[in-house]
DNA sequence: GACCTGCTGCGGGATG
C-alpha cells in the first residue's frame, strides 16, 4: 500500500515515537518505486542519464549517514542503476566536488546542506529531474528556524521541478494537521496518513521510601541512587536520561562510585564530549556492549540502537511528549510495551510524574507551533537565492509566498528585505560587505567571490555559545565547556568531564590543557545552556493533580506517596483548585514575602515576578527580591504591602500587560541579547571561520554594536522589531502569561497568611537565596533557616 | 529535614 504514495501525492506519514519506524515505513515503499521507476539510461556513459532524483532530507548528519547505508543495500541486491550519497558537513571532498557537476540518483542531507546547494549557480540545472523529497523527522524541524530553512528550500524545489512530491515523516505531536499544511506550502495539497498502532507506554515512578526524610526542593535526585543502582543489576542494559549535562557527569560518577566494576560497561552521554568520544559511547551501545548509558537529549534521537531493556528518568519530566520519546527507547519486542521509570528529585516531582501518566493516557501530547515570518532566514534566503543563479523580485516574493512562514508577507516587508539586502538598509549603507546582492538588468543576483564565501560560511539558523576544547596535555581531545566555567579555574584544579577527574594545567590557544588527575574528586562544570521550559500541557495537568488531591482523591502510587506534604501544605496553607490561585503572606526576619503559586512554569513565573514587582512599586515605591519555579515566584520586600488594595486596583489584570511587561524588565538588554542570533542568521555578523575562530567576545561586541548602531540610526529596521518579538515569545512565553493572567481573575483569589513557609513556598526561599549569595554561605543560610524552623517548632510544640 | 541547575541540532572548497 505504501508505494501508491510515492506516485502522484504528497503528504506526511504519522510514525509514532520510536527508532527505526521510519525506515521500516519508507525503505520498503521506496525501493518499490525506485525498481519501477528506472532512471533513463545512458549505455554509452552507463550512467543514468537524469541524476537526482530523490532528495532525503533529516536533522541529523547521524541520520543522513545511517540511512545512506539502509538505502545502499537493497539497491545493490536489486542491481538497480542507482547512486545514493550523503551531503553533509563532513562530506568528503572528492564526493563533494563530483557533486559540484553532478548529483547522485538519490542524495541525503540536512537543511543546512541543502541551502548550501542552492547557492550554486547552475542549481535550477541540478534540481531540474528531482521527482520526490522526503523530509525525515519533520515534527523536529518544523517549529523552528530550520523548518523555515526548509520550507523556504522546498519553494525553490518546486519551481525547479514541478509536479515535485514531498514527503514527511513525522512522529507524533499535537498539531500533526499544521505540520502537513506547513509541509506542503501555502495551495498545497497532501495526505496525512495516520499511524493506527496505538504504541503502549507504562510509566511509573521509583517511590522514595520514606516521603517525610525526602528533599522538597532540589534536582539532581541522588536520594534514589541504591534504588538505581539496584535496577542496574538486574538488568542487561539501562538507560538514565537526566535533564543536564552536569547531571549527566554527576549520576555517572555516583553510580561508578558504588560500583566500581563497573567500570567500562558504563558509559556517559551528553553534547558537550567529544565526537569520537561519543561515537564510541554510541558505538558500544549499538553492539550491545554497556550495561548502562547516562545521557542528555543527545541521546533522544538518531543513534539507531537496539532497544534497551530499562529507561530512567531523573528528576522532572518536562512534557508528555518528551517522556514518552525517551520511554521509546525500551522494549520494542511484539507486544511488550515500552516503559519508563521516572526517579524524582524532589517530592512535588511525584505530582508531575502522575500528571504525565494522565495526560498521555487522555492522548494529551504538545504542539510544535511553526513560525511566522523570521525575517532574518528570509535576508539570508535572498542571498543564497540570489548566488545561485539571481530571482526577479515579483517572481520570488510570490514562490516566498507559498510558504507557510510567509504566507502573509507584506510587500512593505518584502522591499525592506531586498533593499536590506542590497544597501544593508539606512544605518549600514557605507560598509561594501552588507550591500550583498545587486541589480543587473532587472534580477538580483550576487557575484562577489568574497562575499559569496561569507555567505556560504553563515548558512543556517543554529547559534550557540562558544565554548573551550579540553584536551590532555598529550594525548587526546575529551570535550567543551563554557568560558565562563574555566575562568574560574586555577593551574591545578580538578573537575570532571567525559566521567573523568581532570587536572586544569594550563589555558592556550584557546584550549583548556589538562592531565589526569590522580585521585580525588573535581568539581562537575556548570553549563549554561538552554532553559528547557516545562510544557503548558503538563503543568495544566499537574493543577489537574492538586484538584483532585483536594478533593481526596489519590489514584495513583505517586499522589499516595506525596500526600503526606500535601496534606501538610493543607494543614499550613491551602491546596488550591485548578481555578484558584493560592497566594501566600509571611513575615519574617527577612521581610514581608509574598508567595503565588500559579503552576505555569518557571518563564511565566519569572515574567509574572517582574510584573508585579513593577505594578506594585507603582503604587508605592518598594523594592523586592524575586525568585521563581516550574511552580510558583515569591516577591520579598522589606515593607509590608497592601495586598488587597492592590488586587482591587487589577494587580493581576491583562489590561497594559504588554507594555507593563516590557516596562518592568531591561527589555533594551535583552532584546539586544536575542539580536545576536539575528544578527547571525541574516549575515550580518560571522561567528566562524575556518581554521581560528573568532571569540565569542568579539562576536557579541559586533552584533551589541550593529544593534547599537540600528537602534539610532535606523530605529524601524524590521530587524529590530523582530528580536522583541522573539523576546516576548521564547524569553517570556507571552502568551502563557496572558492566559495565566486570564485565568487568574481576582475571583479565584485565596489569600493565606502563614506562620511558616509551607512545602510549596520552602523550595521558593531556597531558589532566592541560590541567586543572591555564594555556595559556601547558601549552605550556611540553610542551615540557619533549618535552625529558625526547628526553634518554631519546640516554641510552638 | 529540606541545598547549589539549565537540552539538542549545522556549517567552506582551489588546485593539482
Amino acid at each position: 500500500m505504501w508505494s501508491a504514495y510515492l506516485n502522484g501525492d504528497s503528504g506526511l506519514i504519522h510514525a509514532p515515537t520510536g527508532t527505526g519506524k521510519t525506515y521500516a515505513a519508507w525503505l520498503g515503499p521506496l525501493m518499490e518505486w525506485v525498481r519501477d521507476n528506472p532512471p533513463p539510461y545512458d549505455s554509452v556513459k552507463r550512467k543514468n542519464s537524469e541524476p537526482l532524483r530523490v532528495l532525503w532530507i533529516t536533522p541529523l548528519r547521524a541520520l543522513a549517514a545511517d540511512t545512506a547505508a539502509a538505502l545502499t543495500a537493497p539497491i545493490l541486491d536489486l542491481n538497480l542503476p542507482w547512486s545514493v550519497e550523503t551531503r553533509t558537513g563532513d562530506t568528503s571532498m572528492t564526493v563533494r566536488n563530483r557533486q559540484r557537476s553532478r548529483l547522485p540518483s538519490a542524495l541525503i542531507t540536512t537543511p543546512e546542506s541543502l541551502s548550501l546547494l542552492l547557492t550554486r549557480p547552475d542549481c535550477a540545472d541540478l534540481f531540474k529531474s528531482l521527482r520526490a523529497v522526503i523530509v525525515d523527522e519533520w515534527h523536529e524541524l518544523m517549529a523552528s528556524k530550520r523548518g523555515v530553512q526548509v520550507e523556504l528550500g522546498l519553494a525553490r524545489l518546486r519551481r525547479f521541478a514541478p509536479g515535485l512530491r514531498v514527503w514527511g515523516l513525522s512522529a507524533t505531536i499535537g498539531n500533526l494537521d499544521t505540520a502537513l499544511h506547513v509541509l506542503m506550502g501555502e495551495g498545497g495539497q497532501g495526505k496525512l496518513i495516520r499511524a493506527h498502532v496505538p504504541k503502549q507506554i507504562q510509566i511509573d515512578t521509583l517511590i522514595p521510601a520514606q516521603i517525610e526524610r525526602f528533599p522538597w526542593v532540589g534536582h539532581i535526585g541522588l536520594k534514589l541512587l541504591p534504588d538505581v543502582i539496584r535496577e542496574i543489576d538486574q538488568h542487561q542494559s539501562v538507560l538514565i536520561f537526566t535533564n543536564t549535562r552536569a547531571q549527566t557527569e554527576t549520576w555517572y560518577q555516583a553510580i561508578l562510585d558504588a560500583r566500581p566494576e563497573f567500570a567500562g560497561v558504563i558509559a556517559l552521554h551528553h553534547s558537550s564530549l567529544e565526537p569520537e568520544v561519543r561515537h564510541w559511547v554510541e558505538n558500544a551501545l549499538k553492539a550491545g556492549q554497556l550495561r548502562c548509558v547516562v545521557c542528555t537529549a543527545s541521546l533522544d534521537l538518531g543513534v539507531d540502537f537496539a532497544p534497551v531493556e530499562r529507561v530512567f528518568q531523573i528528576g522532572s519530566p518536562k512534557g508528555i511528549a518528551r517522556l514518552l520519546q525517551r520511554a521509546g527507547r525500551s522494549g520494542h519486542r511484539p507486544g511488550v510495551a515500552s516503559r519508563i521509570t521516572c526517579v524524582p528529585a524532589h517530592a512535588f516531582e511525584l505530582v508531575e510524574v502522575a500528571a504525565v501518566r494522565d495526560a498521555a493516557a487522555h492522548g494529551e501530547i504538545e504542539a510544535r507551533p511553526p513560525l511566522d515570518r523570521p525575517l532574518d532566514v528570509l535576508v539570508q534566503h535572498l542571498v543564497t537565492v540570489a548566488l545561485g543563479g539571481g530571482f526577479e523580485s515579483a517572481e520570488l516574493y510570490v514562490e516566498v509566498r507559498t510558504t507557510h512562514a510567509f504566507r502573509d508577507l507584506m510587500p512593505r516587508e518584502w522591499d525592506w528585505c531586498l533593499q536590506f539586502v542590497v544597501s544593508g538598509g539606512e544605518a549600514l549603507s557605507n560598509y561594501p560587505q552588507y550591500q550583498r546582492v545587486i541589480q543587473r538588468d532587472g534580477r538580483y543576483v550576487a557575484e562577489d567571490t568574497f562575499l559569496a564565501r561569507w555567505h556560504r560560511l553563515s548558512i543556517g539558523t543554529i547559534t550557540s555559545d562558544p565554548m573551550l576544547l579540553v584536551q590532555y596535555l598529550r594525548g587526546p581531545k575529551i570535550g567543551y565547556i563554557d568560558e565562563a566555567f574555566v575562568a574560574r579555574l586555577k593551574s591545578g584544579d580538578k573537575f570532571t568531564l567525559a566521567g573523568k577527574v581532570l587536572q586544569f594545567v594550563r589555558l592556550r590557544e584557546m584550549k583548556v590543557w589538562v592531565r589526569r588527575a590522580k585521585n580525588g574528586k573535581g568539581i562537575v562544570p556548570r553549563w549554561t545552556g538552554g532553559l528547557l521550559p516545562i510544557s503548558e500541557l503538563l503543568t495544566d495537568a499537574i493543577r489537574v493533580k492538586l484538584d483532585e488531591a483536594r478533593t481526596g482523591k489519590f489514584d495513583s502510587p505517586e499522589m499516595l506517596a506525596v500526600k503526606p506534604i500535601l496534606d501538610l501544605q493543607d494543614r499550613l496553607s491551602y491546596l488550591p483548585a485548578a481555578h484558584e490561585l493560592l497566594i501566600e503572606q509571611l513575615t519574617t526576619r527577612e521581610g514581608h514575602h509574598l508567595f503565588l503559586y500559579p503552576f505555569e512554569g518557571r518563564i511565566v513565573h519569572e515574567g509574572l515576578g517582574s510584573l508585579l514587582a513593577h505594578r506594585l512599586s507603582r503604587r508605592a515605591p518598594i523594592t523586592f527580591t524575586i525568585a521563581a519555579n516550574d511552580y510558583g515566584l515569591e516577591l520579598l520586600a522589606t515593607d509590608p504591602l497592601d495586598l488587597q488594595a492592590a488586587l482591587a486596583e487589577g494587580l493581576l489584570s491583562t489590561e497594559h500587560l504588554q507594555q507593563d511587561i516590557l516596562s518592568s524588565l531591561n527589555a533594551t538588554e535583552m532584546a539586544k541579547r536575542q539580536f545576536r542570533e539575528l544578527a547571525r542568521v541574516s549575515g550580518l555578523v560571522i561567528e566562524r571561520f575556518p581554521g581560528g575562530q573568532k571569540s565569542s567576545k568579539q562576536m557579541q561586541a559586533s552584533s551589541g554594536l550593529i544593534y547599537d548602531v540600528l537602534a539610532k540610526y535606523d530605529p524601524d529596521n524590521l530587524l529590530l522589531e523582530q528580536a522583541q518579538r522573539e523576546v516576548l515569545q521564547r524569553q517570556l512565553e507571552s502568551s502563557r502569561l496572558f492566559r495565566a493572567l486570564g485565568r487568574l481573575h481576582p475571583a479565584n483569589i485565596v489569600l493565606r497568611q502563614i506562620a511558616r513557609p509551607t512545602p510549596f513556598g520552602f523550595p521558593l526561599m531556597v531558589e532566592r537565596l541560590r541567586q543572591t549569595v555564594s555556595s559556601e554561605t547558601l549552605e550556611d543560610r540553610i542551615r540557619k533557616m533549618q535552625l529558625s524552623l526547628e526553634k518554631w517548632a519546640d516554641e510552638h510544640g
